[in-house]
DNA sequence: CCCCAATCGCAATAGAGTCGCAATAGCAAT
DNA sequence: ATTGCTATTGCGACTCTATTGCGATTGGGG
């Protein structure tokens, strides 16, 4: 987890202010951490990092609402209930639209580029998944959790 | 939705009894609409059904929480934040860990049999994957609310 | 540097889901 | 069929997460 450079401070603060939304110190702040993390993070592990620094949760909540209805972030349910917000990077190095995978045991979360869903046999997909700009969620016990637990 | 035949609900009967549960009657009312929707169905879907015959809504979250942890039932968030219950059901024609869909935009649950998940270009999957057991989800705008709406 | 609307902090509120407890009802044995 | 034991239900109170109203604050265009 290296510091931001400014650089990267600055990007964030222009890709706020594009959608003409104000470059706040709590808006910035999320969007920094989540730039770090690079993950999808869960609302609660934000607060455990930005409480500290002062931030109330009701903000955090409304920051976290605000950017991903204009897109900077992506609001998830990976499958336990929980809201998990994802940074739409464009300095990342996947996909915005890559995969998931949470595991049902340890709860830990994976992303997972460059997958792809086919029919068994080569079989078409099913009509409903003609729209395209799919996500594709999974869920499962992990090798890890496989291994360790006799199931 | 056809009526319940006497055997289907004698089979789930003795499904509950044996898991050391009592066959009563909120239990085989779930599961009885369970098995006729034959798809995932929120605790709200079911309560509209299940109030007028005059079950009370903390009894229902109840059977679902139980029959899920014996294994009836399917529990899972398709990623709008809601949970929603599916019957593990030896008569079904699709495998129970079948795949779903569910349209970001209009809400609507599909089941979706005969999936495989790759790697693109016949890579392996990650080793995350490897543990088996995995449940896929995918969410984005079915065929019909693409075509509806000019994105 | 100033002004005003966007945003924040705080406290109150809304909803989903859970729990304690007394009453009820499966069901195994008689 | 009846009885007794205990799992389960109904009901209300409660918890926790997330949302909202409002006065105070602050970003940033002019």
């Amino acid at each position: 987890m290296t510091t931001p450079s400014s650089a990267v401070q600055e990007e964030l603060r222009q890709q706020i202010r594009t959608l003409g939304l104000r470059a706040t110190g709590s808006r910035l702040a999320v969007l920094r951490l989540l730039h770090e993390l690079a993950r999808p993070t869960t609302h609660a592990e934000l607060m455990a990092l930005l409480e500290p620094a002062g931030w109330e949760g009701a903000t955090i909540y409304r920051v976290l609402s605000d950017l991903s209805d204009s897109g900077i972030l992506r609001r998830m349910d990976l499958g336990d209930h929980v809201w998990r917000f994802e940074l739409n990077d464009p300095c990342r190095r996947v996909r915005n639209d890559h995969a998931h995978f949470m595991c049902s045991d340890c709860h830990k979360v994976v992303c997972l580029p460059e997958l792809e869903l086919r029919g068994i046999g080569g079989q078409r997909l099913p009509e409903v998944l003609q729209g395209g700009d799919l996500h594709l969620k999974v869920t499962g016990r992990c090798g890890q959790c496989a291994a360790t637990t006799r199931a």
